[in-house]
DNA sequence: CGCGTGTGAAACACTCATGTCTCACACGCG
DNA sequence: CGCGTGTGAGACATGAGTGTTTCACACGCG
């Protein structure tokens, strides 16, 4: 029985998104597997991490392409790529607190990409006069980021309904907290 | 020459606002002392980052006092409130990051006094018709920790200007990323 | 059937952070 | 001066997580 990669890739990313302090014990039983096995596929710890910040990367790629982030006005945009981010939402956060636990120098190349992708969004959405020109394209990917990352969290503690967390998010990012229909 | 808990406290503090996965020994070597020394004061790590969780929870409430959250209109009370966070953001950083990872259950009380007056803000907001209803003030709580975070984070990552980072903070979570003047 | 591949279980050594202890030294103070 | 307190340096034991290896077994396939 040919134990395949992208499983385990996907059963560690469930885990570790759950629990990120997972042993690699925990992760290999998690995924069914043994750590012999776990082992044979990844060899060590840290090669794991990389492979999973992979397929973060490609998921999120996957997610921004199912956006279509040229398309239409950048209001929509946004909303389409929140809500195509959502299901990576908690895996997202994981890859993030990861990063910034560790290498704070060393960028995966894939995330500039990532980054180079969303910031020409907010920068669009600010050409085409519908987003703000104070806020930083670098700010509001950092902000997106965050937001996600948080909503998943809340999520997960029971402070936001799961279905309304996306809305929430989107209408953070895009409104704010200040109403606009009063000055 | 007697070393103050409260120094180690702030040493501690400040280098694992830097590099949360710092030992006891790099935390003992920043403060100045050796490692049986600040054996001698905190017993453990946990015993440490408890003691961490306090010292930021005591700050934070500081900061909450100094901003005067019933004062004035809600939007000049947010402002002050994420101004008095600012010295703080890495700190609270740390914290978040940490709670996030261990103690998934288990939450200081500290800290719900904290999100209960934070909150407490919000509906006040929303009460007076200047912030939106269609976000629950739960929510509300935990964008601001997490943007304020993010600020922290992208400031030490040069991706936003330190003295920019409260301006990007506060005016993202009043106004969203749309502008306001144009419908 | 016999073979090769992939797996699980277990044992093992290694690393690292941690917790603990000892001892010598410096300093303040009576 | 002599004493006590607090400290630094270092040695040591411990435990957890990890990396590695061995061996037996189950399965698919020729």
């Amino acid at each position: 029985m040919t134990v395949r990669r992208e499983q385990l890739l996907h059963a560690a990313a469930d885990l570790l998104t759950r629990k990120p302090t997972s042993a690699m014990d925990d992760v290999a039983r998690a995924a069914g597997v043994s750590r012999a096995t776990l082992h044979r596929h990844f060899s060590g710890r840290s090669a794991l991490v990389r492979s999973l910040e992979e397929l973060g990367l490609q998921q999120l790629t996957e997610a921004l392409d199912a956006a279509r982030p040229e398309e239409g006005s950048a209001d929509e945009a946004l909303r389409r790529l929140v809500e195509e981010t959502r299901p990576l939402a908690g895996f997202l956060a994981f890859l993030v607190t990861e990063n910034q636990l560790f290498e704070p120098d060393a960028m995966h190349d894939g995330w500039r990409r990532l980054d180079t992708r969303i910031e020409a969004l907010f920068r669009r959405g600010q050409e085409e006069g519908v987003f703000r020109l104070d806020l930083t394209t670098a700010w509001l990917a950092e902000a997106l980021y965050a937001l996600v990352s948080a909503s998943a969290w809340a999520a997960q503690d029971g402070k936001v309904a799961a279905r309304d967390a996306g809305r929430m998010t989107v209408e953070l990012l895009l409104g704010g907290v200040r109403r606009a229909d009063r000055p």
